[in-house]
RNA sequence: GGGGACGUAGCUCAGGGGGAGAGCGCUUGACUCACAUUCAAGAGGUCGGAGGUUCGAAACCUCUCGUCCCCA
């Protein structure tokens, strides 16, 4: 027998390991069956998984499930991302700790301890995905620095090398100096900063007047090769094309007219540095200006800031600030909030500045990306996603892809002495040129994301023509955040079309961030973080899911609260003890022939009574809903559907209704068939619920499900999902289920108000319609149960008692508490004014609706209706209540 | 400077042109033979503000205020 108290711990590993040892992950590659297929936003190897990991990963899995039970060869990709500097980094802190120094190591072996290290958060990450229930098919694990990951790197590479596409040159780039290399534009992360903004006066050469620029980084100015004003300025109008003393360096340079420059901003006038802003390099390009690096890749001074070389560039802007003091060319200088660029992995201030890197050039690619979205070839959930990826794309300027590290695919170019450059498929043995044999491999690798870029092809063995490949390609979902979508699902887009010629992936589904309980990021400096292992330990894994799912809508961050992990707690407890209910309900099962008859929609039993077919439509149209919402993505609203359902519907109506068939005594032919029947429904409903459950909580339904009679799957995890059926729509019982529900709501809120015990049964009279009647007393044997009735009287002419509490649910619908004696009359009219109260508004927003010619003549006929009968309703109850009202005063 | 999201019950959030929803919290009662991680009953909101569209707006549009995010 089940424990009454649900405990995961005792049942998810195992769970796990059963599915794994059943290979119900892998996917077949069968040609024949139509494929669903997730490639996993490779985790990085820098450490272990948080709780964004686990919302995305729970995701992926719920619509995985979902498919491989509909009958999809379905094919959940795992793998993990070799994150080349911040792997980097974390190895070499982690190095240093030791007292290492990664650069005093060497390259070799320094990638030793990165393998060592990727290893054990590998195997750590592997085995939190375990943890979480994800039905990854890991016999196709991969991991971006493979052996077949790294040669598709290389056939990118070299294919668009030969196009045209990727090149080498001196342009400006972002340098972190901390990790001593370059970054691509957007791992630069801007940061609105309080900073001064100093106004020096650059004496004219031919002297008496100065021109004042303004800078926040008085340091550059030691580069500066020019001074720019608007040409249609008139102030500088007849300075153009004379020339300025760059103070300190007393170097002449220009001035030139550049339409960049804002006229109203400053004094008009502003410094030109093209080695160190983009800006101001376009400028330079534009007028022919000199390009001077002041700032190192060491973010020291360099020889060309004269007296200042070797300076920290820092200490180089106050010892400027000062030195231009003292020579009196400080016009003012003002607070200042600025953007200041930092770089995304170590938060250093990041260095525009000019260097010989590798590019990819972007426009012809971003060209079909855009084309394919546009054309709906792929499409975003939340559509709003969409201009995001386009602006992007739109304004994207190329890609800088070399990186000054040693942790990730090396650049496959080599340099002869005789100044050849080889970029090839294979490593080169000899100079095509010259025929040297001493070839130097240049020592850079590739962005990450270059890699990244191609996973969703690369893993399926491209550049091989493989089966994968063809079947499994293009994916369907991609399931990600919004913070990478220009890191990643752009990039995919694009190396998807230029090599596959089709989309990555048909639909991008972006999840929101999750926060922590206050709605801040969680984060290892604040460490507000919550390590989803420590909930799944606490809580398990199912409601750490449930959790994640029902908190989340696409695209919205959620909070992560202690609050919501208790309530999915709670609810899988609920399922547990339904389910425990049933089972111990189904009388001793020794054989087969023991078992319930199966209940089967297709062939109805005849005797089905109200509540049965009421259950059944309520959860055919979970069913029915639950779906809808899956083909919308909105898994929130369909985990809290069911929820719903098997709480509400299932737990505190149709279970407590099923105990008088289940307990009832005697040994005639019909309770015993009336058990029996009730049985079969009992066990259709929840293997039924757990098979709509279990992409959400794959363990506990699987538990479940596996104890239950008349299975005829061989698991849970590929039993048949459920459909909804025409055979089991009953909307007239289920409306008079509603009724009544009704009556013994109204029932119980009486005996509340008197503060009964359960178990002091009370008489009730209810007058109720004709018909209403009939189907009351069919069902009076439940309304006692369920309201604590003794005495039920349901009748038409059914008069009221001389003293009663009253209940008025519609004009022929009324609820009488006969007490002699004990009624609080006091508390009594207060109650029943207070629903005159509530009525009285009713009528007055019906009324005026129906008063307005305009709704009568436009709104549908059926609303119109609607209103009427509800205002008659009312108005009817409203008499009814004057009228106990009058009797009680 | 451009773009976007959010603002609904005390808290956290769903929802979405035609009678305001959930969970938690709160109040009252109950250890009732699945579950006290429970059950029953209840209190609580002019859906940020102002205009507009509409017969009808909490929902759609415009503006506005507040919070947050992305991009330059």
């Amino acid at each position: 027998m089940l424990p009454p108290v649900y405990d995961p711990n005792a049942v998810e590993k195992e769970r796990y390991q059963f599915w794994l040892e059943g290979n119900f992950f892998r996917a077949t590659g069968d040609s024949s069956q139509a494929p669903f297929t997730i490639v996993i936003p490779p985790p990085n190897v820098t450490g272990s998984l948080h709780m964004g990991h686990a919302l995305n990963n729970t995701v992926q899995d719920v619509l995985i499930r979902r498919r491989r039970m509909q009958g999809y060869d379905t094919l959940w990709l795992p793998g993990c991302d070799h994150a080349g500097i911040a792997t980097q980094n974390v190895v070499e802190k982690h190095l240093a700790e030791e007292g290492i120094d990664s650069r005093k190591l060497g390259r070799e072996k320094f990638l030793e301890r990165v393998w060592a290290w990727k290893d054990t958060y590998h195997e750590r990450i592997t085995g939190q995905l375990h943890r979480l229930g994800c039905s990854c098919d890991w016999s196709r694990e991969r991991f971006t620095m493979d052996e077949g990951c790294s040669r598709a790197v290389r056939k990118v590479f070299v294919d668009l090398y030969h196009r045209g596409l990727v090149y080498r040159g001196d342009y400006m780039i972002n340098w972190c100096s901390r990790c001593s290399t370059a970054l691509s534009d957007i791992e630069v992360e801007h940061e609105n900063e309080a900073s001064k903004i100093t106004h020096i006066k650059y004496p004219l050469a031919e002297g008496g007047k100065e021109i004042i620029v303004a800078t926040t980084r008085p340091e550059s100015m030691l580069g500066d090769t020019a001074v720019a004003v608007h040409p249609d300025d008139q102030r500088y109008r007849e300075l153009v094309g004379k020339k300025v003393i760059l103070p300190l360096l007393n170097r002449e340079i220009p001035i030139v007219a550049d339409g960049y420059v804002d006229p109203d901003f400053g004094s008009g006038a502003v410094k030109v540095t093209p080695g160190h802003d983009p800006n101001d390099f376009a400028i330079g390009q534009r007028h022919n200006l000199d390009v001077i690096m002041v700032v190192g890749e060491d973010a020291k001074m360099t020889s060309a800031a004269g007296p200042y070389e070797g300076m920290d560039r820092f200490d180089c802007r106050n010892q400027i600030v000062e030195d231009l003091k003292a020579l009196g060319l400080i016009e003012k200088i003002e607070d200042y909030e600025h953007s200041i660029g930092h770089c995304q992995r170590c938060d250093t201030v990041v260095e525009p500045l000019i260097s010989r890197q590798w590019f990819v050039k972007m426009k012809p690619l971003a060209e079909p990306a855009l084309e394919a979205v546009k054309e709906q070839h792929t499409n975003f959930v939340p559509p709003r996603f969409t201009r995001i990826y386009n602006d992007w794309l739109e304004n994207i300027r190329d890609w800088c892809i070399s990186r000054q590290i040693w942790w990730g695919h090396r650049i496959p170019a080599w340099y002869c002495k005789c100044g050849e450059l080889i970029v090839d498929y294979e490593d080169p043995a000899s100079c095509p040129s010259c025929g040297s044999s001493d070839l130097q491999q240049d020592p850079d690798v590739l962005d990450t994301w270059f890699s990244s870029a191609l996973w969703p092809f690369s893993t399926l063995g491209w550049p091989d023509k493989t089966l994968d490949l063809e079947h499994f390609y293009p994916t369907s979902v991609l399931v990600t955040g919004y913070d990478i979508i220009f890191f990643w699902v752009a990039r995919m887009m694009f190396m998807g079309l230029a090599f596959m010629k089709d989309v990555p992936f048909r639909t991008v589904y972006i999840t929101g961030l999750v926060r922590d309980a206050l709605g801040r990021k969680m984060s290892k400096s604040l460490g507000n973080g919550v390590d989803p292992l420590d909930v799944i330990e606490n809580y398990g894994a199912d409601t750490l899911r449930f959790t994640l799912i029902t908190g989340q809508a696409p695209g919205n961050d959620q909070r992560f609260r202690q609050e919501s992990v208790e309530a999915g707690r709670n609810f899988a407890n609920k399922i547990w003890n339904a389910s425990r209910f049933v089972l111990m309900n189904l009388g001793e099962i020794e054989n087969e022939k023991d078992q319930p008859v199966q209940f089967d929609p297709e062939q109805l039993p005849k005797d089905l009574n109200r509540a049965d077919r009421w259950i059944l439509h309520r959860f055919n149209e979970t069913i029915k809903r639950v779906n809808e919402l899956f083909e919308r993505y909105e898994l929130g609203e369909a985990a809290r559907l069911i929820y719903e359902y098997l709480w509400n519907d299932f737990c505190d109506w149709y279970l407590e209704i099923s105990k008088y068939q289940l307990y009832r005594q005697g040994e005639s032919a019909d309770i015993e068939k009336d058990r029996n029947r009730t049985r079969s429904i009992l066990v259709y409903l929840i293997d039924g619920v757990m098979r709509i459950l279990h992409p959400f909580m794959p363990f506990i339904s699987e538990e479940i499900w596996q104890q239950l009679p008349n299975r005829k799957e061989e698991a849970l995890i590929v039993a048949v999902w459920p459909e909804a059926s025409e055979k089991i729509h009953f909307p007239r019982e289920s409306e008079e289920m509603d009724l009544l529900q009704e009556v013994v709501r109204a029932i119980r809120n009486l005996r509340s108000q008197l503060k009964l015990a359960p178990d002091q049964k009370t008489p009730v009279i209810v007058k109720a319609g004709e018909q209403s009647a009939a189907c009351l007393n069919a069902e009076s044997h439940q309304i006692r149960r369920l309201a604590a009735v003794d005495n039920l009287t349901i009748d038409a002419g059914a008069a009221k008692p001389e003293q009663a509490l009253t209940a008025i649910i519609t004009e022929d619908l009324e609820v009488y508490l006969p007490l002699e004696g004990v009624i609080d009359f006091e508390a009594e009219r207060a109650r029943l004014q207070k629903e005159l109260t509530q009525v009285v508004a009713e009528i007055k927003r019906t009324e005026s609706k129906l008063k307005s010619a305009g709704f009568l003549k436009k709104a549908p006929a059926e609303v119109v209706a609607r209103e009427k009968s509800r205002r008659d309703d009312q108005e009817a109850r409203l008499q009814k209540l004057q009228e106990r009202l009058q009797e009680l005063n």
